[in-house]
DNA sequence: TGCCAGGCGGGGT
DNA sequence: ACCCCGCATGGC
């Protein structure tokens, strides 16, 4: 399929702001190339934002099939009006995240969309870094849209409906999803029946109990999402990885109670800053550098990272 | 080869 | 409120 350019626009952002960190954490190479930034934004009518530029102005071509009005959607996807003063005041000495105004400075999360947010956070359920990005890549390659846009191949995830078709389960099996295959369709089941639309007009601790009224979606997974799609902040998304990493690194017992103190109303982006700042190292590397007060990001570290992801193939 | 990894629910106490 | 186990899969 190849969209056409329906028009363009420029969008400033609050200061400060990187445009190049925040389109290259966690995109796969069909979403950056370096330049370039492609965001998916709607499937009905099928609509797709290429954006570029500098951090002082962003540069959007908008293309699709008929002229819908992407801007507000677009500020809020790449967080061009987030204030992350205070978070960065809070995390300014923290031994995980004090990189995290310096090195990392202006970079903002770029949200998902409820249902790919959700689909994102199952895969991580029980796996490690390249596990989980492994298997959602081969979801895109085998559920996705492949999409043109000026010459540029690129995939839109699959919707609900896409993985309630019938060849899904098959599919999700042959991207290696196992055991998660039957929760990602049942959520598709639920989501498709409003359960996001529903969460996102509650308060977190609300949007959490409903989300977690689909089996095997629990605590993480749900705040998780809630982070990703939502920019709900507030909850903790806690894994074995940071509990781990709290436990050691802030000689604690108690990581959940330890990290709320810390990080306040940031601990959903604090979480996704710390697996930025480490690289998403496995557990045992990331505590021996945690340890040792290595908390900046490599620039280049031979393997995919969130940082470096769009550079390598996924197949 | 086993064993385990950024969860989860069910069944035990 | 805890603790413990199995669960698909892939990587080491």
């Amino acid at each position: 399929m190849e969209l056409k350019e329906l028009y363009e626009l420029k969008l400033q952002a609050k200061e400060p702001f990187d445009l190049n960190l925040t389109l290259s954490c966690y995109s796969f190479n069909w979403w950056f190339n370096g330049r370039a930034g492609v965001i998916p934004l709607l499937e009905e009518p099928m609509t797709v934002a290429v954006v570029s530029g500098s951090n002082l102005e962003v540069e959007v071509k908008v293309f699709g099939v008929e002229q819908v009005d992407v801007e507000k959607q677009l500020r809020w996807i790449l967080g061009l009006d987030e204030d992350l003063s205070d978070f960065y005041s809070k995390v300014e000495r923290d031994p995980l995240l004090r990189e995290v105004p310096k090195t990392l400075r202006g970079m903002r999360m770029r949200a998902l969309s409820p249902w790919n947010a959700l689909l994102v956070a199952i895969c991580q359920q029980n796996a490690s870094f390249m596990q989980g990005w492994r298997m959602l890549s081969r979801i895109y390659k085998l559920l996705g849209a492949e999409v043109n846009v000026e010459g540029l191949k690129t995939i839109i995830p699959p919707g609900p409906g896409k993985l309630l078709s019938d060849d899904a389960k098959v599919k999700l099996r042959e991207a290696g999803a196992g055991y998660r295959a039957e929760v990602i369709v049942e959520a598709a089941k639920r989501a498709r029946e409003g359960l996001l639309k529903e969460a996102s007009s509650l308060s977190p601790s609300r949007a959490e109990d409903v989300l977690r009224e689909v089996k095997g979606i629990g605590s993480y997974t749900a705040r998780l999402t809630l982070v990703l799609s939502m920019r709900m902040y507030e909850l903790l998304p806690l894994d074995r990885w940071l509990k781990r990493l709290a436990e050691e690194v802030y000689g604690v017992e108690d990581a959940e109670k330890e990290l709320k103190a810390r990080w306040g109303r940031w601990c959903g982006l604090a979480t996704y800053f710390t697996t930025v700042v480490l690289d998403a190292e496995v557990i045992s590397e990331a505590l021996r550098r945690a340890l040792s007060g290595e908390v900046k990001p490599k620039p280049y570290a031979g393997r995919p990272t969130p940082l470096t992801m769009w550079m390598h193939e996924w197949r």
